[in-house]
DNA sequence: GCCAACGTTGGC
DNA sequence: GCCAACGTTGGC
């Protein structure tokens, strides 16, 4: 069982995009980065659970709760070229990028802001708010996992 | 919209 | 393999 943050652009595609869809469940795609590829890939399990992040919005923060039900697949959208994530050099007997499914559990009952993380010594070391780190997936300790629902 | 901090690309 | 140029991310 692992833990994990997951970016999301609310302007493309937010929590609430997430809830309202029919079974509550999306597969995400667009991962063109190799280390977010490989934690998706490598260590991420069916049931883990993950942390809603919006990102480049007005109030970046974790927003809400959701759940890994597939584990890694070729992501079809780089082998379509009206895709805006179309990446020519993959194949597709060999793939080059994956994604995972994710099924909505809840939204918190209030946004915890960047902000408001960054007040916190607990969270320091966490890698979101690591200097320059852009990376759309990332681990996150079961230590920062607790104390980030403490704050709630 | 600005820009710092990255990651990727491609010439050499 | 180096590294300059370029593209992207994301807070502000």
């Amino acid at each position: 069982m692992n833990y994990w943050l997951l970016k999301s652009e609310p302007n493309t595609f937010s929590i609430d995009d997430l809830k309202k869809l029919p079974r509550q469940t999306d597969h995400w795609d667009g991962i063109r980065n190799y280390q977010a590829r490989n934690f998706i890939r490598d260590d991420m399990q069916l049931n883990d659970l993950a942390l809603f992040y919006h990102s480049n919005c007005t109030q970046p923060g974790v927003v809400g709760i959701v759940q890994i039900v597939r584990e890694a697949y070729p992501d079809y959208t780089a082998s379509d070229p009206r895709s805006p994530y179309f990446d020519p050099k993959n194949s597709a007997d060999n793939p080059r990028w994956y994604m995972v499914d994710v099924k909505f559990k809840r939204k918190l009952s209030r946004i915890i802001t960047l902000k408001e993380l960054k007040q916190h010594s607990e969270l320091v070391t966490m890698s979101l708010l690591k200097r320059g780190n852009r990376l759309s997936i990332m681990p996150v300790t079961t230590k920062e996992w607790r104390f980030i629902l403490s704050l709630e």
